[in-house]
DNA sequence: GTGGAGAACTAAAGCGCTATAGTCAACGGC
DNA sequence: GCCGTTGACTATAGCGCTTTAGTTCTCCAC
């Protein structure tokens, strides 16, 4: 039963001793290529696995990163594009051997604690931080505790950790850009919390492209919460002079948009036109399916995965990853206004 | 930096051994209560925690419990439901000083893969099984490889594995009770794939309440994708003599399924009543909201995590637990056929 | 006053693996 | 023919913790 062969047993049965099948199985030099063969022969044949934690106490990896997620448990839900992430990274890591381990916490500073907890127990060797925050506590956390991180989302400026990212302006701008050839003059934007820096990046990016195009142009911030998004809604559609388009910024929000427009007696897309900037199955669903944002997120997942070992292997680099803006993709929740 | 205290450190501080440090940090007898108060004290300030591995390799726990879902890609979107249940074990799990490891994979023989790794590096203490399936090939794995699990869904017949359940076949009676109660004549039940326990369960009870009552019943499998639930339900309102109501095993199918409804021009719900097996955010944010059957989903996961423990602590129990049927909580979707 | 029980410790081994220092034989060069 | 190398190993220590088997010391009973 869970008598799991050991290196010892390996050594027994070769008749050589422990480390040599340790340097074997581990493509170190310090045996022929004759006993290596033979040494990996049995070791196969014997089913045998290396014991993580018997490693991981020889001061090497932990075979485990680490991403947490900060959510209020009322904001539950929003999780699709993690979950697209988590695959990602998993295809990746446990290509290594290696395992992702995803946490959910109330909010920034269980996040930050559970980090601490990591970090003692030894128990990650690595960190993707999302999410990023205007002078994001973490990095300094992270950086003090000397664990590799990667992360999603911005350029690698703040605290100088490598990141993978896309350009949220430009992705804004991809979207004002269709709206305005459209002719959609009035605009909203159901944004995400102003702490983010991509809510920050987009709303910005917004307010110069309305300006620069002599749009009206408003931002609303919200927690994220299906709640909040409907809620934006139904204010933004009560007013008389109601906009003709709106971009949320994910598609939880948008489809409790699209329910909001349903409920009012406001047509979609002809008297509303909708762009989500999250893609998912939710904007498929829904009908009209949504005009949304589109990325591979797996792939993405898989890109920060791999910056992650990198930084893993070598903790001074600071590489930046960019990756593909985002594209627009048109259904049937965007038209000319009228 | 990362030089943790050990517990050597802790011992020379206060001056015993290391076996006395190890005995008043684990509650174990052997020390002095003045001692033990002592050593406790020094730990804290040394802001001392352990370190997993070492614990592991003395053949004590990982610290880890295991979930997977076996997903195929395409079919992702739908883990809202073990998103929660996750939030939950997590609160249950880290109380204990563990982590809940979640790993999506492609399919059963992939997890199947999955559990003999984890086992053979000791990684996972415990396992919990979901979307049993009739003649589940993990259970046999499972008690193989001597991990405790715990399954999650159907009462532990299957090779008497812990579990925790619900009533499915209650379920389903409350919502053709109530569906009858209404009046409709022609009920759909767009199903998981048949494979699944408790899609098999549902299944059958719905065709036992139809006959019982004398209405016209069908359920039509599907892979769970919002797809094949887009489609089946197509293919119902295609009919002649279409059903007045559909009951979905999913909410995202039910989403879907809503979709479609508006897709064709059919009113929801006067012209099609939907119920949802399942509750989440997705049946609150469509419009109509959907009528569905809900539970505290958070709690179960948070039940499924004590029973594992219990499992874990004494592997030879075979404790089933029942949770409450989930109660049926009437929205927008469902009114009287006509 | 002595034997023994119990409390409060210490000493040391061991978990499975890695890593470093050593051993030993074969080989080659001058 | 001897020294120095190199290759192929072995021996051993050590990672941080738990645990078992001692070792003291005190206290009490007879």
């Amino acid at each position: 039963m869970g008598n799991r062969p050991t290196i010892a047993d390996i050594a027994k049965r070769v008749g050589v001793s422990p480390g040599a099948v340790s340097f074997a199985l581990n493509g170190r030099p310090g045996v022929s290529e004759q006993t290596r063969a033979r040494i990996i022969e049995v070791a196969r044949e014997m089913n045998w696995r290396p014991h993580r934690a018997a490693r991981a106490l020889g001061g090497a990896q932990a075979g485990v990163v680490g991403l947490v997620l900060a959510r209020d448990p009322r904001t539950l839900g929003s999780e699709q594009f993690y979950t697209q992430i988590l695959y990602g990274m998993q295809e990746v890591i446990s290509a290594g051997g290696s395992a992702v381990q995803m946490q959910l916490v109330r909010d920034t500073a269980a996040e930050i604690d559970l980090y601490r907890h990591w970090a003692a127990e030894h128990r990650v060797d690595g960190l993707v931080l999302v999410d990023l925050q205007l002078d994001d506590p973490r990095i300094a956390v992270v950086r003090e505790l000397g664990l590799p991180a990667v992360t999603l989302g911005l350029p690698g400026e703040p605290g100088r950790l490598p990141s993978v990212w896309a350009d949220d302006a430009e992705a804004m701008t991809t979207i004002v850009d269709y709206l305005a050839a459209l002719d959609h003059q009035r605009i909203a934007h159901v944004a995400g919390p102003p702490v983010y820096q991509h809510t920050a990046r987009r709303t910005s990016a917004l307010r110069e492209q309305a300006t620069a195009r002599g749009l009206a142009a408003e931002s609303v911030p919200t927690d994220f919460s299906d709640a909040q998004g409907a809620a934006a809604t139904r204010t933004l559609l009560s007013r008389a002079e109601r906009p003709t388009a709106i971009i949320y910024d994910s598609d939880l929000m948008a489809a409790a948009g699209l329910g909001v427009a349903l409920e009012m007696g406001i047509e979609v897309p002809r008297q509303l036109s909708i762009v989500s900037f999250d893609d998912s199955v939710l904007t498929r669903i829904v009908h009209p399916a949504l005009t949304c944002l589109s990325r591979d997120t797996y792939a993405l997942g898989a890109q920060v995965a791999t910056s992650l070992l990198a930084a893993i292997a070598d903790p001074g680099s600071r590489e930046s990853v960019r990756t593909e803006t985002p594209r627009l993709v048109v259904r049937g929740s965007t038209t000319r206004p009228g």
